[in-house]
DNA sequence: GCAAGGTC
């Protein structure tokens, strides 16, 4: 017999919180934990049951490469459409997937309050997974809740009415998921690489691809090239003017205008000549502008965006604020129908309070507020409504302007339509007919809380029929056509939902991604101006596959997942099917992508022309270019090679330094900030892929406890690449920092490779690589009084047997002072070969009477 | 370093 225990899973904290408190009536108690979990007890399919209510915060899982696809050098983009995927955990730090998996031990029931959408369902199984229900066994049966709001009516009657959850919709999902990151990764990979190998100025850390931001940058691109290939042509049109009731008023032509001059001054003659208006007819027609329907998420950023000059991420990260400090709704909803048992009275008088709209507010409530329009009911959240009265000085000038305006909005939707009259005068003189229009405004309705739609009134003289009025002049206008203006952030956002690219959420993401990655950029009024990058790269697709930056891109993708949701085809099948098309894009992309450097090559500057000379390479000795521009790196232009830099940190030589396993000049990368630490860097290491046996140091270098050490990403210390490698310690505080004069100390990660840390300044000093033991003397450096270091070159373990090479130098001066030892039976002898105070460079580093001599010109670097 | 989709 199944456990009376019943898990139920919804998507985000505020919806499990709404279910238990509404299956509970109130009666339940709270437990903290990776999200909160509501417990109390109730019947369940006509037993007692103990009940747990808990979410997830969105996707549990995302998918990616497997680390052997992680290297950009390593692995060849093609391959990626054919690679295997992974899915791990999206927020590992938030544990949802062990805290499902905790609370859904005992439990003989799990019922899935996700979403009811796509991604919702596919959810339904990444909870499945987590809590180790399976969907066919008996004892432990999964349900799912179909439900289109959060009020308990409508959750008990989903409660009463719970179904299957329906794989193949989840596996559509699955489906997209893995089609976006196989087409946009290996695009972006590729021509990331290719067009950042070749140019210095492009100015984007990445030159990214995908089937949702492309045409989205395609909207602003195709504009501007309407804008710039524009033919202006002249035209010309009459314009009669009268003098009636002492007003002058310029009548319209009813050929609007003409594109030849010399017919429109034959019109011009003919009225001229005649002189007289003759009134032909009146007309007065009700006019009627809608109230707007309930307010949803792509409408909100689109006035966001023009009426509050709120970015579309911006306006998110507010209504975000405003929806979790409980002044507003969810604010993620594509649907603009109120849901039946909407309260608009309760709702209407939570703002009767506030001195900006109150006399409206009364209104309404006094005389009857209207039924709002119908609009579209999307089955996800209801619309964005205020829930709580709020001040400016409450919530700060800027989320206080979205929040008045998602309560103007609201009331807007419960007024009555604005209603007025339009006039219409028509006059004919010497055959030709022209006209006038006046408005005039007879209800305000929802105009009146919404003043910035109001209808304009436009009055017009009394004008009689048959009335014969003189015109006062007529006059040849003569004007141009205009090309249209750049894009607008809230036209774009209308296209991309008219093409079903992005959603109510991710439509923020793909504007600020072309905005942040250069490709376009927002100019006064919101306008998107495309970038020199963003207008080449379109240009580029169009003359290579211009599929590819068309939305019917991503719509094809949602069709084929479309019959996967459907269940009228595989899953596996349909990936395959899209992915072979798109591998085949990619593959002629790849072969074309000549034609579209084309285009690059005449608008940016060749990496060999950027940047300035700063260090040198490792394999040609020959100085390297540092490029500035993001992303920032290093070019050597006689190997033809890129080395990536750190990004954000100012790069400058350190100390004329090699790294002692490539050769490649050293660097010292500072970064910003007053915490920012230095930290020296070999540009070969760090653009070198990992090595084997990383993981333990991998992980401390993850976790920041090692902070000084490479790069994150599979590299744990750019200097070590062998973890694994156990070189005896150096005893601690060796010598005086060349920097600072502070105590270095060996970091004990580095110590394989032999590094000191000073911890004073942060900064890092490199002993000789390939040692076998370093440590300190009691002989001091007589040029700079650090103590001397002894390196033992014997790759054998102690004892030192015959023959071993041990040096004895000093660090800071970097410079062998003493001859190498000679071992005898166990003991040694050294001898000194070098005194500075004889002077520089005389009788340096020259061994007297014991075998190998050091080179005069000898240091610790030509290890 | 990469996509798009959830949500915070």
């Amino acid at each position: 017999m199944a456990s009376s225990k019943v898990l139920m899973v919804a998507e985000k904290p505020s919806i499990a919180l709404s279910i238990a408190s509404a299956l509970s009536r109130g009666q339940m108690s709270t437990r903290k934990g990776s999200t909160d979990v509501h417990e109390f007890d109730g019947m369940f399919r006509g037993f007692h049951a103990h009940f747990k209510v808990t979410s997830v915060i969105g996707h549990v899982f995302s998918v990616d490469f497997p680390v052997t696809y992680q290297d950009w050098k390593v692995t060849d983009p093609l391959d990626l459409f054919y690679a295997p995927i992974i899915k791990a955990e999206s927020n590992p730090k938030a544990h949802i997937c062990r805290h499902l998996n905790q609370e859904a031990r005992g439990c003989g029931h799990l019922v899935l309050w996700l979403d009811c959408d796509r991604e919702g369902e596919n959810i339904c199984f990444e909870v499945i997974e987590c809590t180790g229900f399976h969907t066919r066994d008996a004892s432990r049966r999964v349900y799912r809740a179909r439900f289109s709001s959060v009020i308990g009516k409508d959750l008990m009657k989903a409660m009463d009415n719970l179904v299957e959850p329906n794989r193949d919709e989840a596996l559509a999902v699955d489906a997209r998921q893995e089609i976006d990151l196989k087409v946009g990764v290996a695009f972006t990979r590729f021509q990331t690489t290719y067009f950042q190998g070749k140019y210095g100025n492009l100015d984007s850390r990445v030159i990214s691809y995908g089937p949702c931001q492309t045409p989205t940058l395609g909207f602003c691109v195709q504009r501007y090239l309407q804008i710039t290939t524009f033919k202006p042509e002249k035209f010309w049109a009459l314009r009669p003017y009268i003098i009636q009731d002492g007003y002058e008023l310029q009548l319209e032509w009813e050929r609007n205008k003409l594109f030849d001059v010399d017919v429109t001054i034959m019109f011009q003659k003919l009225v001229m000549e005649d002189g007289i208006l003759e009134v032909t007819e009146i007309s007065e027609k009700q006019e009627s502008k809608s109230r707007p329907s309930g307010l949803n998420t792509v409408n909100l950023l689109k006035v966001a965006s023009s009426g509050l000059g709120f970015g579309p991420q911006m306006a998110m990260q507010l209504a975000e604020r405003l929806y979790t400090q409980g002044f507003i709704s969810y604010p993620r909803t594509e649907s603009t129908a109120y849901p039946s048992s909407f309260d608009f009275r309760g709702t209407l008088a939570l703002l009767a309070n506030n001195p900006a709209w109150a006399n409206d507010v009364q209104g309404l409530l006094n005389n009857g507020f209207h039924k709002p329009q119908s609009g579209t009911d999307a089955g996800d959240h209801p619309p964005i409504t205020p829930m709580l009265s709020a001040t400016e000085d409450r919530l700060g000038k800027d989320a206080w302007r979205l929040y008045q305006y998602v309560c103007q909005h609201f009331m807007g939707t419960v007024s009555p339509d604005c209603k007025y009259v339009r006039t219409n005068v028509k006059f004919s003189i010497g055959g030709e007919f022209f006209h006038c229009t006046g408005q005039h405004v007879t209800v305000e309705g929802f105009t009146s809380v919404m003043p910035w739609l109001a209808v304009k009134e436009k009055n017009l003289p009394r004008f009689i029929k048959g009335e014969k009025i003189e015109a006062s002049k007529v006059e040849l206008y003569e004007g141009s056509t205009a090309p249209p203006d750049y894009l607008t952030e809230s036209e774009l956002i209308s296209l991309m939902e008219k093409n079903g690219i992005g959603t109510d959420a991710s439509i923020p993401v793909h504007i600020n991604n072309i905005c942040e990655r250069n490709y376009v950029q927002v100019q006064a009024g919101r306008k998107l101006v495309p970038t020199s990058l963003g207008i080449t790269l379109i240009r580029g697709y169009q003359c290579i596959d211009p599929d590819l930056c068309l939305p019917d891109i991503r719509s094809f993708i949602e069709q084929q997942i479309a019959l996967v949701a459907k269940g009228q085809m595989d899953h596996i099948h349909v990936v395959l099917h899209v992915l072979q098309q798109f591998k085949q894009k990619y593959a002629y992309f790849v072969k074309q992508v000549e034609n579209m450097d084309a285009l690059f090559e005449a608008q940016f500057s060749p990496l060999a022309d950027s940047g300035r000379a700063l260090s040198k390479c490792g394999k040609c000795l020959r100085y390297m270019k540092y490029i500035s521009m993001q992303p920032s790196r290093l070019y050597c232009g006689t190997c033809e090679e890129v080395y990536y830099l750190p990004q954000n940190g100012t790069i400058k030589l350190y100390k004329e330094l090699s790294c002692p396993l490539d050769n490649f000049e050293l660097l010292l990368c500072s970064m910003p900030g007053p915490e920012g630490k230095s930290f020296p860097l070999c540009p070969y290491c760090y653009n070198s892929p990992p090595f084997e046996g990383v993981d333990t140091l991998f992980g401390a270098a993850k976790t920041g406890s090692t902070g000084k050490l490479g790069k994150g990403a599979g590299m744990p210390c750019f200097l070590c690449p062998h973890p694994t490698c156990r070189h005896s310690l150096i005893s601690q505080g060796v010598c005086a920092c060349p920097e600072c004069s502070g105590t270095l100390v060996l970091d004990p990660v580095s110590a394989p490779k032999w590094r000191l840390d000073c911890n004073m300044c942060n900064c890092l000093v490199f002993l000789p690589q390939g040692a076998h033991r370093i440590s300190t003397t009691e002989e001091r450096c007589p040029d700079c009084d650090s103590k001397l270091l002894e390196v033992d070159f014997n790759k054998k373990t102690t004892p030192l047997e015959d023959g071993a090479t041990l040096y004895v130098g000093c660090i800071i001066c970097d410079e062998l002072l003493h001859s190498l030892v000679e071992m005898k039976h166990g003991k040694s002898f050294s001898r000194r070969t070098s005194s500075r105070g004889r002077g520089r460079g005389t009788g340096r580093g020259r061994g007297r009477g014991s075998g190998k001599r050091i080179d005069p010109k000898m240091s610790f670097r030509d290890f």
